[in-house]
DNA sequence: AGCACA
């Protein structure tokens, strides 16, 4: 008979170590929860968003210790718990327990969810994850954004095959050194599915890019980088040396993309940034590398130069006035029109580069061995890693073709060799091209320049089929360095 | 503001 009256009791007796809060701002994400309840101990699991409002959610902590402290805390302090501002009640679960029951990461999905801990969102670009992660699949879209614990990706693929097989090769394994920052320690990749379904990219941006549609409007605020590199007055040009080449481009009869000028001047050192902007009806360049004696070399090797043979694109450089550019996304295709590239470092194939008597191997001396000059290279010659993966027999998805399918690397050279005719986009030299993809690209005759050299750049008319298979196979060239790198 | 498959 004993009528306490206070039936609210009856959920604070008992201590448990999973707590029950109620009352919390919408959305409440995990690290908010986190961040309210880690100073009491150790949080070994959590639930957010239950309840018919959402606004509830259970923590655990690994003592039942600690829950206890952290009740009594709140209880005798006169600040309320707290999120975003708003007080939050906090009181013992009636569980020991949390279960989570249906973990959506076990939800395949064409969605994947990847987290790097340790690198913030500047460190890896949009780029850098699109080259990693197309690798199984087209990547159809990405977004970026930074947590608090590191950087997150969301990227969407086709199917749920190239999802998962993305998933079952990449989830732990790590990031190729040279496509990050030097300054970032550890880049393991922790890869779940997503509960989204359709990934919304309203902007291509530095943290967004959708690419099923190259017509999507670049963010405005996005272009801000690029404006800031415009060069400085004509009269100023002439400045001491410095570590950035200004390169007027002349008789720009072929596009130039960042992707050619990196190949051309990856060949004297490590080019990290690279710009292009129209300045009074032309095209200037600025390329920054990270020493003048670079530029220095650079300059007087290619001055004068056209960068295809017949007097197109004829490069006139001079010490820029800028010692660092300052740019805020990267994008590494033309074809959004935005043409801007930082911390380049993606690899890059082999460039035919008539008027010289050399084809600069920048996929395999540029991104890696940094700062080198190399020698001069015979036309037609293999970067060396082209040569590695073919020999080594490995069977992966070839990007750009059907996701999930699988091809046994041909063994030796002979392929790319019989395959490929002279002056084809040097991206299909050394690497295994599938007859798909090297027929498609032959009969775009608005790629072949006179001589029979292609450029890389491409005709603005038929940008999205090049562009997609010029990233894959580059993509390509990053998963077997990842399976290299942690073999 | 009061206990869970989002």
């Amino acid at each position: 008979m004993s009528t306490c009256g206070q039936p609210q009791f009856r959920y604070t007796q008992t201590p448990s170590k999973v707590l029950h809060l109620r009352s919390l701002p919408r959305e409440c994400s995990e690290e908010e929860l986190i961040e309210l309840c880690k100073p009491f101990g150790n949080i070994v699991n959590t639930k957010c968003n239950v309840g018919a409002n959402r606004n509830q959610a259970f923590v655990e902590f690994s003592d039942l210790n600690q829950a206890i402290q952290m009740v009594s805390y709140y209880a005798s302090s006169s600040e309320p718990a707290q999120v975003r501002g708003k007080t939050v009640y906090i009181q013992y679960s009636n569980r020991h327990e949390i279960v989570n029951n249906k973990s959506p990461d076990d939800v395949p999905g064409i969605v994947l969810l990847v987290t790097i801990e340790g690198v913030e969102a500047g460190d890896m670009s949009v780029d850098v994850s699109h080259l990693v992660f197309s690798a199984f699949g087209f990547v159809h879209k990405i977004a970026t954004f930074e947590k608090a614990d590191g950087f997150q990706a969301l990227i969407q693929f086709t199917d749920a095959d190239a999802a998962s097989s993305t998933r079952n090769a990449l989830d732990g394994r790590s990031i190729p050194r040279y496509l990050l920052p030097e300054h970032v320690g550890s880049c393991h990749l922790r890869i779940s599915y997503s509960a989204h379904t359709d990934l919304n990219i309203k902007f291509q941006s530095h943290r967004s890019r959708d690419y099923t549609n190259p017509h999507l409007l670049v963010n405005p605020t996005a272009m801000e980088g690029p404006m800031q590199v415009l060069p400085c007055p004509d009269g100023k040009k002439k400045e001491p040396e410095s570590n950035m080449l200004l390169a007027a481009i002349e008789n720009m009869q072929y596009a130039v993309t960042v992707d050619v000028l990196h190949t051309v001047f990856s060949a004297f050192g490590t080019v990290q940034k690279i710009a292009i902007f129209e300045k009074s009806g032309g095209t200037q360049a600025l390329i920054q590398y990270p020493d003048i004696g670079t530029v220095t070399v650079a300059k007087e090797a290619l001055e004068g130069h056209c960068i295809y043979d017949g007097g197109y694109c004829k490069l006139h450089l001079s010490y820029s006035c800028h010692t660092d550019l300052n740019v805020k996304f990267a994008i590494s295709n033309t074809s959004f029109r935005c043409r801007c590239q930082s911390n380049y470092q993606i690899p890059q194939a082999t460039l035919m580069y008539p008027g010289n008597s050399y084809t600069t191997t920048a996929a395999a001396t540029a991104p890696i061995h940094t700062g080198q000059v190399p020698a001069q290279v015979p036309t037609g010659q293999m970067p060396a890693w082209g040569l590695t993966l073919q020999s080594s027999g490995l069977c992966v998805s070839v990007p750009g073709t059907f996701p999930g399918q699988t091809y046994p690397m041909p063994p030796g050279p002979a392929y790319a060799a019989a395959a490929i005719p002279t002056g084809f986009s040097p991206y299909s030299q050394g690497s295994p091209v599938s007859p798909a993809i090297t027929s498609m690209t032959m009969t775009q005759p608005n790629n072949v320049l006179p001589g029979g050299v292609s450029p890389t750049g491409y005709s603005s008319a038929c940008l999205l089929w090049p562009m997609i298979l010029l990233n894959s196979l580059c993509l390509f060239y990053t998963f077997v360095m990842i399976i290299l790198s942690n073999v």
